[in-house]
DNA sequence: GCCTCTCCATACCGCGCTGTATGGAGAGGG
DNA sequence: CCCTCTCCATACAGCGCGGTATGGAGAGGC
């Protein structure tokens, strides 16, 4: 023991995140969090002066990892432009999202998570031009479709009616199909 | 006078939608659009039972709306499929979508709400879908691209980093073009 | 065996919001 | 002229949550 027995920042960015992504950033309360924590919010004003400072930290874990997270993962394939792109699809369209909506609700409530979220996405749709310039497609053309991939893999996290698991998959086809003809 | 004098309850729904749009649902807060309005809480639970009968209201109210409005728009010009894809593209993609933000936030936290713009999403990529089939595209396909192409709107307000101008004509252009090849 | 430092518990105040109970002003009907 | 009905104001109780102040238990240095 000596471990588990005391809490760290971690833990309570984890159960932040946690419940940012079941709530949405107005369900991350400090006594709620320490109530699943098994302790009380003493504990959190010793380890954070605010609640504001933990928001930041949801914020500021969640932007460094999804900077190079999923990316890293197609990369790491070091397979050919046309097969990294069907794998990213496949990769995006298979996580559920939850993170990934909760954070965009909360930009549009806050500025500088608006700017964080931006920069992720300015960041992902640079590597899916790239991916695409690849495979010759002039520079506009490229930019245009993958903001269109970009975009259609957001749609997929907003929409409600989820396609059945058949059809989802025809999809990914389809938009691959699309992005690469 | 006599007119403005009064309130009723689409007056409260009015300023609920605002709210909404600006704040998401935890910003429908009886006391805030009471100061809004001018008046006092006395007025709202004088007609309505309690805040969620407003949310309610407010959910019912956009879903009546949304289910046939834009389509409305779009099936009266006349054309012919392509045209109206493309106009309805344009006007999708002009609106600025805050309380279609709004809702879909909340339905990721209420299960009435889903269901609601679950069945909006049904109808409107239903529509879609007819619009692809009129261009003798086989059903299956045209389901896939109608799909395709109302995730692409649906991210589109997800995407925070919004492209400039000129390249959001050119996404509309080059999404127009993959859905009718 | 004391002392200190880390981490958490307890207790307290304040604020914003919900819901209720009751009073009061105004318009119209008889 | 009074009476009633509609609509809103006022006042009150209660709760959830944020933030602070202070006490206290445990581990390690010396």
């Amino acid at each position: 023991m000596g471990r588990s027995a005391h809490l760290g920042p971690g833990d309570w960015v984890s159960a932040g995140l946690a419940a940012l992504a079941s709530g949405g950033v107005d369900a991350v309360r400090v006594d709620v969090l320490a109530r699943t924590l098994g302790v009380t919010r003493g504990s959190f004003y010793w380890h954070f002066s605010d609640r504001q400072a933990l928001l930041d930290a949801l914020l500021a874990a969640w932007g460094a990892r999804q900077t190079d997270d999923v990316i890293a993962q197609a990369d790491a394939l070091g397979k050919p432009p046309a097969e990294t792109l069907r794998a990213l699809l496949a990769l995006c369209f298979d996580d559920d999202g939850r993170l990934e909506r909760a954070f965009r609700s909360w930009a549009a409530l806050d500025r500088r998570t608006a700017d964080t979220v931006e920069a992720v996405d300015r960041r992902r749709i640079d590597y899916l031009a790239n991916l695409l310039e690849k495979l010759n497609f002039p520079k506009a053309t490229a930019e245009a479709r993958a903001r269109l991939a970009y975009r259609a893999w957001l749609g997929d996290y907003a929409l409600i009616a989820r396609p059945r698991a058949d059809a989802a998959a025809v999809d990914i086809e389809e938009l691959h199909a699309l992005l690469v003809k």
